[in-house]
DNA sequence: ACTCAACATGAAAACGTTTACGTTGCCGCC
DNA sequence: GGCGGCAACGTAAACGTTTTCATGTTGAGT
């Protein structure tokens, strides 16, 4: 079997850059004079190869700047290495976080990333899913139009999927999202412990879950601590704006409210924008807080108190949770439901902190 | 060639949500009573195949819901229909738009977006770098310790890449940037044109090139259209502390500035800060500016003048550039260097706006 | 010395596509 | 009526891996 054929493809000549076209298996196997299926072993778990030959197949590799074809691989192990992120449309440091948590977590278990962002309506998410087929091993998924219906319909009924900050709870499916629910019952009791009695809620965009459950947390918080307080909601959207008319109704409320708890940060900074302008003192005549600790919220006057979670944490637990259910397909795992938890940030808005 | 095989793998019965592997093409070929060959054809180009045929192919694949296995495609075609982005720590506002940008232009193209983000040292862009080798059909790559030798290094000489906002100009890779110097000369001719005449330059990081262009476009604009103007730099290093400092220098000046030019917008805020604190008025005594146009610098008080960049366009344009050198890759495009434009946004921290 | 297990290795099948190349059947033209 | 050409379609070869199976080869146990 002694042939003069050359490597077809490698360098021509000797020394250094000689233009190539990518090694194979094969041009692996002919350097180091075994087969292909002795290199992959060698390659890959090094077992059922002895050490020497290994290291000369290891050797003929990096001479040879051999990086194994990924879709070949994909081919024939039906394992993607990567995973699929399914986002609406974010903005900011929540965004970023997201993607920075998710992206170590993946990293450290070898898988890629593969992204896709910015979806508006249900169709656009229905139509990234379906581009997403076979490209990935698992999915995690945020989306606002994510109801059931969407998901059985869209969704490969085989693939791992780990909802963030979806409606439905873990029914059939493994979810997490933040800890709203609690970030606002720990809020709420701040407020209560430093005094105030009347706290108003500035609630979020109707339907939006996360305002939902934060006013759940408000009204929880309330009737456990302090059955006499009122409960006074007021409308909102998350926009500056609706914070803002918001305040300008609390000053014409009587009695006048002694705190204020918007459902985020915006919220709350346009609500203190509005008591500004009418010469209310923050914190002194009426509290103000809020809910996300937004960049921003250190650095209004006064800086704002409010609830941090640790949006990293909720990708990167979510990656966690997707590759556990990708290494172990067959152990059911639907149904979990974990939440990350919230922060009291205490600042100078709710007095109980000089900055 | 009636036999009764049926196809293996799909539905047993009739009726909705049976248990099914996903079809391969030899399943729609069969159930098309076509060959393979047709099959593909028909769902491609469309070409060489009857007009009834490909119906009925068409028919057998959405009945089978057929998707074709990526990974297969990808190997005989050598195409993997997805873009990779190699991105440094980035945060916030910056991170969001950049992704949202490449990822809307990828989405027309009809590519898939493969991210590796967080990279903090050149070791660990490397081993990303590496690890995307063969799962892309092209790289965006934003990152400060790309080098020259650091790219030759690592990056396969035959892979269509785009540089954004790297120190090296495009002399051997297409790259595209903010127009950091015009952005610069736009601020300080609007200073200059309300009437300032000493504005101190307050610097970023030494090396960071952004920065080094900001300053740049300072001095270009001081030396020509104001060339009596003094030029006054004061270290900083992109953080709200380093501008705070900055804000100290200034208010020892003798004879004071009549205004400054931060290099980004963190520094221009902590500058208001100590200006605040020393009971000097923004932008009465002194006006600032910055760069960036943060989300905060609208609602810092007074609202920040800065210059803003449009992100999103950055990573559409680079994906626009890394889709054209794709599609052509024998036409010689590197040396390519693009400048997406700044914009000034004129606010109340130089007294020339309202709000 | 003979058997049997254990082990290193190679040959070849498989993964699901695309595509170059044949093969047919049909039509028009001489 | 034969012949060339064209269009539709099928056959089979690639693409680069992993993995199963078969085949030595060795070493230990009797």
């Amino acid at each position: 079997m002694k042939t003069f054929t050359l490597p077809p493809l490698l360098g021509f000549g000797g020394s250094g850059q000689a233009r190539m076209a990518t090694a194979t298996i094969k041009d692996v196997a002919r350097e180091a004079q075994v087969s292909v299926a002795s290199v992959s072993r060698a390659l890959n778990g090094g077992r059922g190869v002895t050490a020497e030959t290994s290291q000369r197949i290891r050797e003929a590799a990096t001479r040879l700047r051999y990086m194994p074809h990924a879709a070949a691989r994909m081919l024939i192990t039906r394992r993607t290495n990567t995973i699929g992120a399914l986002l609406p449309d974010l903005y900011g440091e929540f965004f970023s976080e997201l993607i920075r948590g998710i992206d170590l977590a993946a990293r450290a278990r070898g898988l890629h990333l593969l992204v896709s962002s910015s979806h508006d309506d249900a169709a656009a998410a229905a139509v990234a899913l379906r581009a997403m087929q076979g490209r990935v091993d698992g999915l995690l998924l945020m989306s606002p139009h994510a109801d059931a219906a969407f998901l059985r319909q869209n969704l490969p009924h085989d693939l791992p999927t780990v909802l963030m900050n979806t409606r439905l709870a873990g029914d059939d499916y493994c979810a997490l999202s933040v800890d709203n629910d609690g970030g606002a019952r720990m809020m709420v009791e701040h407020l209560l412990a430093i005094g105030h009695q009347r706290i108003v809620f500035i609630q979020g965009p109707p339907g939006n879950r996360d305002a939902g459950e934060r006013e759940l947390g408000y009204r929880e918080a309330l009737v456990s601590h302090a059955p006499d307080s009122p409960v006074i909601m007021l409308r909102g959207d998350f926009g500056e704006e609706s914070g803002y008319r918001a305040g300008q109704e609390v000053l014409g409320m009587r009695p006048r409210p002694d705190a204020v708890f918007a459902a985020n940060d915006m919220m709350a900074i346009g609500c203190m924008a509005a008591l500004r302008e009418a010469g209310i003192c923050v914190p002194e005549e009426i509290a103000v807080s809020g809910f996300d600790d937004v960049p921003m919220a250190r650095y209004v006057t006064p800086p704002l108190t409010t609830i941090q979670v640790h949006i990293a944490e909720l990708g990167g637990q979510a990656m966690e949770l997707l590759g556990e259910q990708i290494d172990h397909p067959d152990q059911v795992m639907t149904g979990i439901h974990r939440r990350v938890a919230a922060k009291l940030v205490v600042r100078g808005s709710t007095g109980a902190a000089p900055g």
